[in-house]
DNA sequence: TTTATGTTCGGATTCAATTCGGGTAAATTT
DNA sequence: AAATTTACCCGAATTGAATCCGAACATAAA
């Protein structure tokens, strides 16, 4: 009925456990495919246990997505102070590959849960990522003043940290990409180059 | 066990009502809330008749998305004619108003269920629309050879359309957006100008 | 050691999806 | 137009997965 927070050591292990099993039994059925029984038989704990910690089957998908998240927000923190050191453009760059890597982590765990980002609400926590990138951005102009003059600031941030994710994330899931992922980065980068020197350029008229 | 599909005139009705009966229930609901009882009842059949003519829900949720796909690419084919008369600015911008539009009509009907894409695996049918966009900016192309030229239009192109899907549906979908509808269409416009006309000027170059 | 609290277990319960056999309506055959 | 076949629709019965719950076990506190 009521779930509760882990105490004890070993019941700490017990929750890992289970969001671990979680990635596994969704690995191979799918999360619509993957039942309860297969989580609790991988984890190696009785499925009652399953309900000490989560509420319901759902807050153990929850659980996983939070674990990801995680990784992508610790991602960024550590990459901050490469980033302010370089020029833009290798800095786009640098997020992308860097993102990538951490997809194909533990043996694509994430790029093969990832297939399935929509019956797992990964878009909940979009708006976590979007933030911290956000974030990242906004140091960056400080340190390159430059591009403070630039009017719509927010709306262009929004717009190709947007475009960025979609486009990665996407092109990740698709099992036989149009073009290359190269290709894309290539792309995207240049597209947002072109569109902050336009945007740039636009604000030193007026 | 078998589904069937409908001959006489009172079962495609009942088809059609089922479909209409869905997407009530999961604007009422959302996907996972949404029971076969709720369709059936909605529709004013016994759940046994569901399964006359769908082998599931999931397939149910698929008629569904294939009705709105299908008016998307209708609206593009209607939209054809007059994109091939206009600038390259103003079709952008077009296509993005139009969407919206669509996305609005019969009292926000797809806008609510698009809220669950996740769930209700619209990814399934992006390719679909991927492709016609692709198609009707190749034609395009052909009215205005200028930008024929360039070298890596496949590239472009793609790119462009994702980030125009993407940024377009996630705006839709948020209670309360970051930035306003025009501002995004606005930056992504400016954006996607900026990128080709940079491409351009490359491929002039070689 | 005794007692309280945290943890785990797995059978029992609940609830939605799907099936199935039978009845009614339309169409086809004679 | 009666007989027969085929299409359609119904809703109670079945099935299986999610969730609950009370008993047993482990750890910490007294």
């Amino acid at each position: 009925m009521t779930t509760r927070k882990p105490r004890q050591t070993r019941a700490k292990v017990t929750v890992d456990t289970i969001i671990e099993a979680g990635f596994i039994a969704v690995a191979l059925h799918g999360p619509s495919g993957t039942t309860t029984r297969h989580i609790a038989e991988i984890a190696g704990v009785s499925v009652g246990s399953l309900y000490e910690y989560f509420k319901n089957k759902e807050e153990i998908y929850d659980a996983m997505n939070h674990f990801f998240v995680r990784e992508i927000l610790d991602m960024i923190t550590e990459l901050t102070p490469t980033i302010l050191q370089l020029e833009l453009e290798p800095v786009i760059e640098m997020i992308f590959y860097t993102f990538s890597d951490l997809l194909k982590k533990n043996n694509d765990r994430y790029l093969t849960v990832l297939r399935y980002a929509g019956e797992l609400q990964y878009d909940k926590y979009i708006p976590k990522i979007e933030q911290s990138l956000m974030e990242v951005i906004m140091k960056y102009m400080m340190h390159n003043p430059k591009y403070l003059k630039i009017n719509n600031l927010a709306v262009i941030t929004y717009i190709c940290i947007n475009s960025g994710i979609f486009n990665v994330a996407r092109h990740l899931i698709l099992p036989n990409p149009y073009i290359s992922f190269d290709e894309m980065v290539q792309g995207l980068t240049t597209m947002i180059m072109s569109y902050i020197n336009t945007e740039m350029a636009r604000s030193e008229e007026h």
